[in-house]
This record gives C-alpha cells, sequence and structure tokens, in this order.
DNA sequence: CACTTGACCTGTCCGC
DNA sequence: TGCGGACAGGTCAAGT
C-alpha cells in the first residue's frame, strides 16, 4: 500500500496537522524502528518545533526547527497516524477508520506534542523505519540519494521518461518501472494498473515497446497515479492515512486485488502471474506478449 | 548486466 | 477447529 498517492496522502495530512507544534518526548519498543540515538534525539528532536513535512518518493521528510530531520519509511505495513488531544475512539469514530485505539500492539514509536495530541508510527512488521539526522545530510542518505526522478514531478517529461526507459533496452517494464532508483514512486498497485491502461504485457523488454507505448505508459502511470491521490490512495490491507482513515483508490481499479472479474475492457476474467517477483495481476487477452 | 532468491517480520487466508 | 504453507504494499544483499 504505501505507494506514492498513499504516502503523498499521509504527507498532506501530516502537513496540515503537526506543522508548527512543537516535540515534547519520543518514546520507542523497537530499535530497528527508529535508528537514533537517544542523545540525537534529546539534543535535535525534543524541544524543536515542526517546520515541513515533504515527500521524496516513498520517504516522509519531516524537518524540524532544529536543523535536523527525521526521515521515515512505512515499506509494506507502516502507518503514521496522528490523534488529537480531545479525540475520543469507539462510539462516534467514523466507521471508515481501520484505527481503533491507539497506541496498540503495532505501535512502534510515539510521538507527543506540545498540544497534548499525538504522532503514532504503527508497523505490524517492523519493516518501517525513521532516521534522524541534519538536513543538510539528507541529500546523502542511503536511502535518499539513489532515487530516481519524482514520477509526478511536472519537470519530470514525457522525453524524460522514455529517455531514461531507453537506457535499459534489455529489462522488462513492470521491473523497470518498479525500480526506485530510475523513476521514484510507483510500487506494485501502480505499475500493474498503469500497465494494464497500456495494454502491454509486464514481461515486456523495453526495447519490444513502440516509442507511442512508452508515452502512453508514462501518461497512464501518472494519471493513476493523481487519481489515487485525489482519492486518498488504496488500502489493500492496512494503509490508513493521517488521520487513521482508509483510502478508496481500490473501488475503481482496474486489475489490481481483482484475480477472477471481468476486465473492463474485455469483459476476460483477470488473471495474476508473478513478473520481477511480485504478484502480477493482468487481463490475458488485452495484455498479450508479442 | 539482468534476473532470482532470500532476508527482514507478523498476520491472514486457504486447503486439508 | 487445528495446522502447515503460501503470501502480502518495499528495499537490500547476495547468488546465478
Amino acid at each position: 500500500m504505501p505507494e506514492l498517492p498513499e504516502v503523498e496522502t499521509v504527507v498532506r495530512g501530516l502537513s496540515r496537522l503537526i506543522i508548527g507544534k512543537s516535540i515534547k518526548s519520543v518514546s520507542c519498543d523497537n530499535a530497528k524502528s527508529l535508528q537514533a540515538s537517544r542523545s540525537t534525539i534529546d539534543s535535535f528532536v525534543i524541544g524543536s518545533s515542526i517546520v515541513a513535512v515533504r515527500r521524496r518518493g516513498k520517504g516522509i521528510i519531516v524537518e524540524l526547527s532544529s536543523g535536523y530531520a527525521m526521515l521515515g519509511h512505512l515499506k509494506m505495513t507502516g502507518q503514521m497516524v496522528y490523534v488529537a488531544a480531545d479525540a475520543r475512539f469507539g462510539a462516534g469514530h467514523p466507521n471508515d477508520s481501520l484505527v481503533e485505539d491507539l497506541p496498540n500492539s503495532t505501535t512502534r514509536i510515539t510521538i507527543d506534542l506540545d498540544d497534548a495530541s499525538r504522532l503514532y508510527f504503527n508497523d505490524v512488521r517492523k519493516f518501517g523505519w525513521i532516521k534522524v539526522m541534519p538536513i543538510h545530510e539528507l541529500e546523502t542518505d542511503s536511502f535518499l540519494s539513489k532515487l530516481g526522478p519524482e514520477a509526478l514531478s511536472l519537470d519530470f517529461g514525457v522525453d524524460d521518461f522514455t529517455k531514461r526507459m531507453l537506457r535499459y533496452p534489455n529489462r522488462n517494464i513492470k521491473a523497470l518501472i518498479l525500480d526506485q532508483s530510475i523513476l521514484a514512486g510507483v510500487g506494485n498497485i501502480y505499475a500493474d494498473e498503469s500497465i494494464w491502461m497500456t495494454s502491454v504485457h509486464p514481461t515486456r523488454v523495453v526495447s519490444s515497446l513502440s516509442k507511442t507505448e512508452l508515452g502512453e505508459l508514462y501518461t497512464n502511470m501518472r494519471s493513476v497515479m493523481n487519481i489515487s491521490i485525489d482519492l486518498g490512495g488504496s488500502t489493500n490491507k492496512n494503509y490508513v492515512n493521517a488521520e487513521g482513515k482508509r483510502g478508496n483508490y481500490l473501488n475503481f481499479a482496474n486489475v489490481y486485488a481483482r484475480v477472477g472479474q471481468p476486465c473492463k475492457r474485455c469483459m476476460t476474467a483477470i488473471v495474476k502471474i508473478r513478473v520481477a517477483g511480485r504478484g502480477t495481476h493482468i487481463c490475458p487477452i488485452c495484455q498479450v506478449l508479442v
């Protein structure tokens, strides 16, 4: 779930909810979730205020007034959920929420803010992490420094996309658009969706695609992720936004999680195959391997 | 270079 | 109902 549209949705929510607040305390029950020394946290996180929240690829960057930043990745099951001081769970709580009460058994990090609200980093599988570093070290961070251009950037045009793809003529198209060093943001759901929209088979190698097909893939990839942002992202299992609410994109998905259901173009049953080590959803008629 | 596999973890679902 | 195995949004390292 946390692919570009989901992370973007979280970042927009956090921007609205936590900017300007200062951090009172930070606690963590899993050393791998919070990759920072206690002294760094005490000196540069606690007591500083939140200046900006932004996204790079699937990473979340929270800039602090101390000149440090928290860099986070949700990986497969991470959540960043804000809970206002006066929040009441249970009766009256929105029924589209997946979060009933926090902290819960998946809460790895709890951040107390100065207005008695809290930010929870929940993560069932413990793959996600938050690191702390000076803002000027972000550009050399081991995760951030490897990322390719932002898939949705206004500066990233179809010619840039095509040129980048053609650098790897022998790689298959699904593996390539999932590769964050080539293009930052696309994950398994939106790879399957945009490849279906383009009516190509995910194992087609780049050199077999026409310039028109590559152009359509670019347009479809951006379109599907922009639509998903408008719908609050995809909730397959446990993704929630900064307020603990589900995303709605999968109600409109064409192939992802639609095994056995009819293709929206030709009514053939969607099938699931394996490509680049990932579960991959295709229409066996629309997406032929030439 | 391209591709596969396994690791990292826990929960859920499916078949027997 | 219980139990084992497969599988799940993402990266990363290592092996073929």
